[in-house]
DNA sequence: TATAAAAGATACAGATCTGTATTTTTATTC
DNA sequence: GAATAAAAATACAGATCTGTATCTTTTATA
């Protein structure tokens, strides 16, 4: 495994136990022994334990983002048809035995502090797909599409957090019936 | 102060700690400073520091709803009125300083074993929560009022979400023009 | 093959964590 | 006022945490 390829080797293992365990539950031993990898190596890659945090969130909201993407592009094609499909990626995320709820969400949580890194890269998670929605909106020619992407990242946020607190996985659906209504035919 | 009294402050002041800082983060010193008590006294009121969580939520859930009732019922008499009163009612609590974004939602984050009893604490709050939507609904005479209960649940948890990591107060006012629109009129 | 960089293994420093033990002080109740 | 229980103060045990230092082994490159 060359140099970058143990990178990001390292980040998928402590992201995986971020998500099953949390962020301080999770310590760095616990990590390298997961990534297989001793710690001087952890530590030359990231000079601290949030450093690697705030990586491993980039990391994730690059790869959602483009997965989100991908699945909507290859779902629909007309753009109100879109903003729907989003709607069933999240239903694809939820049932994935690794679901435990939005990374982001319990990273803002635990590094409260607006100026931490770690927040930051959360909250610009969060913009990053509110623009995506506000992107289709505008391509769906509605009125008011803003408004629209709001609401239906309102519904997102919601239904992430209903799925991971109270396991119903109908959450992504009943969001996207809502949504369906708010934009109309 | 009385036993039952100091006992309650504790919570109180741990509850703080929690939301501005999170649970792993706060540690028993901390709140034994803040709450101005020796440890001693916290562990002979709580056995451990999860237990102390679980009674901060269960305190923090009755306060919650029994707060959100009273809100509600003092703003508006006609019961779909009252369902879109809960959205006003988010919204004040977004206002307040001491908002960190849900604390259920935190503790569900970091305790995310299901059979934690920190975790089955949250899940209760939310099951209780859509049980006083089901029940407005009921009351409102709609058409599938578990269903509008649902939508209700997701859109609280969305400008609860949004607001914490965005900052952005209006998502309250934003959901609850999008309930609004499904309830119709 | 010689050299330099990276990674591994290991130990450890220093801080912090939860929870307990011990002793003294305070408050309540009979 | 004496007896009892609670709380405070303090120290500490034992585990765990992040991060570093040291030294050996592997790997890549020239």
């Amino acid at each position: 495994m060359r140099r970058a390829e143990k990178r990001e080797h390292l980040i998928d293992k402590a992201m995986a136990l971020f998500n099953r365990r949390g962020y301080h539950a999770t310590g760095v031993d616990t990590i390298i022994d997961e990534a297989g990898i001793a710690k001087t190596t952890l530590y030359r890659h990231f000079s601290t334990k949030e450093d690697l945090i705030a990586a491993a969130l980039r990391k994730t909201d690059e790869q959602f983002r483009r997965d989100m993407r991908a699945f909507v592009e290859a779902a629909a094609t007309d753009p109100k048809d879109r903003l729907l499909a989003t709607f069933d990626y999240l239903e694809v995320w939820f049932r994935d035995s690794a679901f435990h709820g939005c990374p982001f969400m319990s990273a803002a949580s635990e590094y409260g502090d607006q100026t931490d890194p770690v927040f930051q890269e959360a909250r610009l998670h969060k913009r990053l797909t509110l623009a995506y929605f506000e992107e289709l909106a505008h391509a769906a020619g509605l009125d008011a599409p803003e408004d629209v992407a709001q609401t239906i990242n309102l519904l997102h946020e919601g239904a992430t957090a209903v799925a991971q607190i109270s396991g119903d996985l109908t959450a992504a659906r009943t969001a996207k019936r809502a949504a369906a209504c708010l934009i109309g035919p």
